[in-house]
RNA sequence: GCGCCUGUAGCUCAGCUGGAUAGAGCAACUGCCUUCUAAGCAGUGGGUCAGGAGUUCGAAUCUCUUCAGGCGCGCCA
């Protein structure tokens, strides 16, 4: 309906004098015909003239006249007016306002999706939580986002995988590792250092090691009489007394623990209704030393371009170039590389996979880290654009009134999955969803269980629910289970008008929402979309209401479930059929 | 000090690629259940869109600036 009133409208810009065809360029790349806000400016609307007003150095109330005038002319609309400043506003002809209730019970769970299917190939990195423990709140919100993008962009035609890196390479897994055997350690119970893990699940994994592997670790408690004062060396000192005197079951620890962690979190994400085409290993990348590795192919690129020197002894990119603050280090003075080293590696093989776009979804406290990322992909040979860094904020959580805690370190935190537990994986992933990701959130889980309308994730059911026993209802009453279409309509019965007006723009919602990224969007979409609905079913008995009506509100309302029904599914949650 | 984010009704937030009288929920007050799900609906009051300047036919939206709040700035990961 909009394609076609733009080709008139090109039509009509062709027709102004003294027009040029670079205008006309200008003046379709800023204008936009859409769907009214509300039906009292008509269905259709365009800020065409005012856009060519501005252009052309023109009056954009007599253009719209003439536009108006023109379309009337046309005589394929009800009504066409210039309105406002310099709006036209078209007031389509019934059956025409009425074919999308066709066209959503047509393509039933694909309405709202593009039917061009060629889009960019698009990666999205997301959650990538440290497999030293389990996840928390914030990865939670970070794994609702990204699916949901992920979900959207789908929907809106994009080809996407979605992958998480996985840090099993690090001092940190070390940590872990340390901290396992600590546990496991029979002769000396009373030491543990304070950098280690503390949390229940170590004592779970050592116990379950125990139990499986038939493993008896005994620590000579000399080991721990010199060591630093300092916690970070202190623990730095025992992974290495550690791997020395115990090599052989150093390994299998630390193959034993990264993987019931691992384990652990991909059920989590499984029950939050999350899950990743590739899992990607740091460790696949290799080391340095192994002149096969990515990382060394990636060092050693950089390096034969010129992008990186070496300085005092350590290897260096030139990351100002891209705007960072201060150049970096790849590899230290002692050989060792960086953090920075994996993921420059990493993203060389991200880019090597010939995405179209690269879509990192990052807790916001690492913001100070996409400039050097950027930095790097530049210096390897492809454009910084193409990475698209989405930062989410921490999110907090209330409980009676209170601040629930969530550090890693102490043992006691309040989890992802006490989260899905608590509240159940639809209502959590609704309220992460339900302010923008990179805004701080203040998560209310009192609210998300509270039956009042404050609870808008019900509100949303609700409208979904009550359209749900209707159908049931109705198709009890009526002998065809098929809903008639088209022609059975009575088109002078206009209450369902406000509903019909509000789905038909669900397809641009979508859009809107993959070009931003925004899937907010669509929850409040969805909630004004149930405020109509509920209106009107509190308006009007349905089921009572005169047969020759009846067809097109059921096939209104019907419409209005489907749409909620795939809203829903965008950001990842099941619709609900009974309260 | 530098960088990023934020400031809209008493509270929680939409709206931000400039567009028509700035919206919603909560809270306050008033109504609506002998009929399909009241986890609902209808109504009333409530605003210097943090302040200032600029661009424009038009600014909550763009630019500059001031103020206030949050976060980040390791050869840690």
């Amino acid at each position: 309906m909009i394609n076609a009133l733009n080709k008139e409208i090109t039509v009509f810009l062709n027709s102004i004098e003294g027009c040029s065809k670079k205008s006309i360029e200008i003046i379709n790349e800023k204008y936009s015909s859409t769907i009214t806000d509300d039906l009292s400016n008509g269905h259709i609307t365009s800020n065409v003239c005012m856009v060519a007003a501005s252009i052309l150095k023109l009056n954009p109330k007599e253009l719209s006249i003439q536009l108006a005038k023109q379309l009337n002319d046309l005589s394929i609309y009800e009504k066409v007016e210039a309105a406002g400043p310099g709006f036209v506003n078209i007031t389509l002809k019934r059956n025409d306002f009425l074919s999308i209730l066709e066209t959503i019970q047509d393509k039933k769970d694909f309405f709202g999706q593009t039917d061009n299917k060629s889009g960019d190939k698009i990666q999205i990195e997301f959650v990538s939580a440290n497999p030293t423990g389990p996840l928390h709140v914030g990865h939670g919100r970070g794994a609702a986002y990204g699916d949901a993008i992920a979900r959207i962009l789908t929907a809106a035609g994009s080809k996407v995988e979605k992958e998480y890196y996985i840090n099993d390479a690090g001092r940190q897994i070390d940590i872990l590792t340390a901290s396992v055997m600590l546990r496991l350690n029979k002769s000396n119970d009373d030491f543990f250092p304070q950098n280690a893990y503390k949390g229940l699940y170590i004592e779970d994994i050592a116990t379950n090691i125990k139990n499986d592997k038939k493993l008896e670790i005994k620590i000579d408690s000399s080991l721990f009489l010199n060591l630093s004062k300092d916690p970070e060396e202190e623990i730095d000192q025992l992974i290495s007394a550690l791997k020395d005197r115990n090599n052989k079951e150093w390994l299998i620890i630390k193959d034993f623990s990264l993987n019931s962690i691992l384990k652990s979190i991909e059920n989590d994400l499984k029950d939050f209704n999350v899950s990743f085409d590739v899992w990607f290993k740091e460790s696949s990348l290799g080391n340095l030393a192994d002149n096969k590795s990515k990382m060394y192919a990636s060092i050693k690129k950089l390096q034969d371009d010129g992008e990186a020197y070496l300085k005092d002894g350590a290897v260096w990119l030139n990351t100002e170039k891209s705007g960072d603050d201060k150049h970096r280090v790849l590899i230290r003075d002692d050989g060792r590389a960086t953090y920075f080293a994996s993921d420059v590696a990493y993203h060389k093989d991200k880019v090597d996979r010939k995405f179209d776009k690269l879509i990192n979804v990052w807790g916001a406290d690492h913001h100070g880290y996409i400039k050097r990322i950027e930095a790097s992909i530049e210096a390897l040979g492809d454009k910084k654009e193409k990475l698209i860094v989405k930062l989410v904020q921490f999110a907090n959580l209330f409980k009676n009134g209170k601040k629930v805690k969530m550090s890693t370190r102490s043992g006691d935190f309040y989890s992802l999955r006490d989260l899905i537990n608590d509240i159940g994986p639809d209502a959590a992933r609704f309220y992460y969803l339900s302010k923008q990701a990179d805004q701080h959130l203040d998560f209310d889980l009192d609210l998300a269980k509270s039956d009042s309308k404050e609870n808008i994730f019900y509100y949303i059911q609700y409208a979904h629910a009550r359209i749900f026993s209707l159908e049931e209802k109705y198709h009890q009453k009526t002998t065809s289970k098929e809903i008639n279409r088209g022609d059975g309509y009575n088109a002078s019965y206009l209450k369902c008008d406000k509903l019909i007006h509000e789905i038909s723009k669900y397809p641009s919602i979508v859009n809107k929402s993959a070009a931003t990224l925004h899937p907010h969007l669509i929850i409040f979409y969805l909630r004004d979309l149930s405020q109509l609905l509920h209106s009107f079913y509190n308006d009007n008995h349905v089921l009572s209401e005169d047969p020759e009506n009846l067809e097109l509100i059921i096939s209104s309302l019907s419409s209005v479930r489907q749409v909620i029904s795939n809203g829903l599914s965008l950001i990842g949650i099941s619709p609900i059929q009974e309260m």
